[in-house]
DNA sequence: TGTTGACATGCAACCGGTTGCACGGTATGG
DNA sequence: CCATACCGTGCAACCGGTTGCATGTCAACA
C-alpha cells in the first residue's frame, strides 16, 4: 500500500497559496507579470509540495512540445555518436529534449519512425536518410525536417563533402604508382556513398587509373572482411573504403592471409572514426561530425521560429585527409 | 504565404465522417467497440485528411506519455552506443519512445536532466549514475528509475560485474612473472570503478603483488596519455586500465617513447570497445552491454505496469576476458 | 477631487484526446 | 408478444496547464 506520492497540479498549489491557477502558471512562465512577493510565495509552496510541471498539459495548450527527434541509421556506428552528442547538447541549451532512434539502415523503418514521432516533436533531424525523395518532401510539408548528408531540394540540409579529401587520397595512391584501385562502396542509396564514389571516379578517370567498384553489404567490419576475395581477384593494388569500419575489416582479413598493409596492399578509410586505433593506423578522411550535429540542430531551431519557412538553406562542411600508415608502394 | 497544412483533429475527422469525436477516438484506440464498417469509414477519412494523433493530448488524458529517458555519462564513449541502441530497440517494440541525454560525467547535470525529464517521461534509465545515493532515492520515490552499473538499495538495477575477468587478468600477469602492477582508475565515484578496483586489489593482495593505484582525469584517450609518466616512475611492469580508451592512450604514449607493448610493458583494457582495433590488439574484458540495455528497458517497463512496485530487483551480468596481444613478460 | 492609466490578479475558455455513462435499436429467450 | 441483454454510438466531463479579457486597486496628474 505505497502511498502514491502523486505530483501536485497547479490547482493544488493555487489553493494552498491562496491564489488563482493562472497566477501559479504565470509564476513559472511570466513572473514579470506578477508581484515579486507573490511569485516567491507561489514558488515556495510549489517547492514544498514537490510540484513538477506536466509537459503534456503545457504542450497541449501552447502547441509546443519542446522536443525534437534525431534519427540515425545505426547508433553503434562510431561515426554517429559525436554528432548525436553535439546535437543533443545544442538542443538542451535551448531547453529542448531530443528523442533518439535507430532506423537500422532502412528507409521503411525511417518512415515508421517519423510517423511515430510526428505527434511528439516539433521537428526532425534525419541523418543519412534512405527514404525516397518524394516521401521526404511529403513529410517536410507536415513537419520541419533537417537533413544531414542527404541532398534534397527545398529541405534544409547539412552536407559533409569528403570529395576533395578523397581525391587527395587518389592522388596519393597514384603518386605511389598505383594504377588500379578499388572503391569499396557503402549503402548505395545514400547521398554520402554516391558523392564519395563520384569524386573518386572523377579523378581516376582524369588520371587514367582503373577504378573497380566493389559493393559491400553493410558499412561494417564484417562486410569489409567479406569482400576481400573479390577485391584481390580484381587485381587492384590499393583501395579506398566507404568508411573506417569496412577498411578495418579488410585489413583484418588481409592480415589473416599474411598480407601486410601497407607493404602488400594500400588502403584508405573514411570518417576518421576508428582509424587512429587500427593496426597499422589507417589513413582516413576526417570530417566535422560534431559541427554537423550542432548546425543541424540550429537549423531546426531556426525553422521552428519562423512562419514563412525560408526553406532550402544548405551548409556544406569540409573534410581533411589524415595521412597515417596504410599507403605504400604497389605490390607486384 | 504558405498555406499551413495544419494537421486535423478528431473533431474534424468526426464532422467529416458524420460521427461523434468519441467514435473517432475509439476507432484508433479500441476499434473492437465499434462496428467494423464504422472503423473503416473513420480510418479512411482520417487518412484522407492526413490525421496525426496529438500525443500531448492523449498523454494528458491518459496520464501516460509513452516515453522514457535514457541518461548516459558520455554518448561518444564507445562503451555506451550499443547499450543505447538495444534499449531503444526494446522500447520501440513496446511502442515507447526514448529521450537520450548526456550528463557529461557530472552528477549535477544528471539531476538537472532528471528534473527536466520528470514531466515528460514515465521512467528513467540511468547509466553509471554519479548522483549521491540520497538524491537517487528521492527521485526514485517520484518516478520509476532503473540503474545500470550503480548499486543502490531498493532501486532496480543491472550490474555488469567485471570482477572475475579482471582477476583472471591479474592472474595472467602474475603467471608471466609481473610482481608490480598498476590500476589506472576511472571516475572515482562510480560503482564500476570501485568494483573493478576492489576486485583487482583483492587478488593482488592474495597473490602478494604490489598494486599501485593511479587515478586518471577522465576515462579517455588523452587521460591515458597523461598518466604514463607517473605510471612508469612507479616502477610497475604491467597495468590494467579502467577502460580501453585509457589503455589505448597509454599504448600510444608508450609507443611515442619507443616502449613496445607487450615487450616493454604489459597492459589490459576493459569494455572491449576499441580493443580489437588497437595496435597491437588489446587484451580486454568483454561485457554484455547490449544485453544490459535491453534488460534495463524491460525492467523499466515492468515497473510501469505494476502498482505495488516490487522494488530492488537486481540483475548481474557476467563478463569475459578476451586475450589478445598486450600481455608479455615483465621488462627489467 | 475626478480622471486616467498602470499594475496585479482572477475568470473562464481553450488545447485535443479519452472514457464512464446514458440511450436507442435490435436480437434473443420465455 | 413482451422482457432482457447486448451492441453501437453519442454526450459531456475531465486531464493540467495557458492566455485574452475583465476586474479591482492605487498612484499620478490635471
Amino acid at each position: 500500500m505505497s502511498s502514491k506520492s502523486k505530483v501536485p497540479t497547479i490547482s493544488q498549489i493555487a489553493e494552498r497559496a491562496g491564489v488563482a491557477r493562472s497566477s501559479v502558471s504565470r509564476a513559472f512562465t511570466r513572473p514579470e507579470l506578477l508581484n515579486a512577493s507573490t511569485v516567491i510565495k507561489i514558488r515556495k509552496v510549489a517547492e514544498e509540495l514537490g510540484y513538477v510541471l506536466n509537459s503534456s498539459a503545457r504542450a497541449l495548450s501552447t502547441g509546443k512540445t519542446g522536443n525534437i527527434a534525431f534519427l540515425v541509421p545505426d547508433v553503434a556506428n562510431p561515426y554517429f555518436p559525436p554528432m548525436i552528442r553535439s546535437a543533443q547538447l545544442a538542443a538542451e541549451n535551448l531547453d529542448y529534449c531530443v528523442f533518439l532512434a535507430d532506423f537500422e539502415e532502412s528507409g521503411l523503418k525511417e518512415e515508421k519512425l517519423i510517423e511515430r514521432f510526428a505527434g511528439k516533436v516539433e521537428g526532425v533531424i534525419l541523418i543519412s536518410s534512405r527514404m525516397p525523395e518524394e516521401r521526404l518532401q511529403g513529410f517536410a510539408e507536415k513537419i520541419p525536417i533537417v537533413l544531414v548528408n542527404r541532398d534534397v531540394q527545398r529541405i534544409p540540409r547539412v552536407l559533409i563533402d569528403a570529395g576533395s579529401s578523397l581525391k587527395q587520397a587518389v592522388r596519393l595512391l597514384a603518386d605511389q604508382g598505383h594504377e588500379e584501385i578499388a572503391y569499396l562502396s557503402g549503402p548505395s542509396v545514400t547521398w554520402t556513398n554516391k558523392q564519395r564514389q563520384a569524386s573518386i571516379s572523377e579523378l581516376t578517370n582524369e588520371l587514367g587509373l582503373r577504378l573497380v567498384i566493389i559493393p559491400t553489404e553493410k558499412p561494417s567490419l564484417e562486410s569489409g572482411q567479406a569482400v576481400v576475395d573479390k577485391m584481390i581477384s580484381s587485381g587492384v593494388t590499393g583501395a579506398i573504403a566507404f568508411n573506417d569500419l569496412i577498411a578495418h575489416g579488410i585489413m583484418t582479413e588481409l592480415n589473416s592471409r599474411a598480407l601486410k598493409v601497407p607493404n602488400s596492399f594500400s588502403i584508405v578509410g573514411c570518417d576518421n572514426s576508428i582509424s587512429p586505433y587500427t593496426n597499422p593506423p589507417l589513413t582516413s578522411v576526417s570530417n566535422e561530425t560534431t559541427e554537423a550535429g550542432k548546425i543541424a540542430c540550429e537549423m531546426i531551431m531556426s525553422l521552428l521560429g519562423e512562419t514563412n519557412s525560408k526553406n532550402g538553406q544548405i551548409k556544406v562542411l569540409k573534410t581533411l585527409l589524415i595521412e597515417r600508415e596504410t599507403i605504400g608502394l604497389p605490390y607486384k
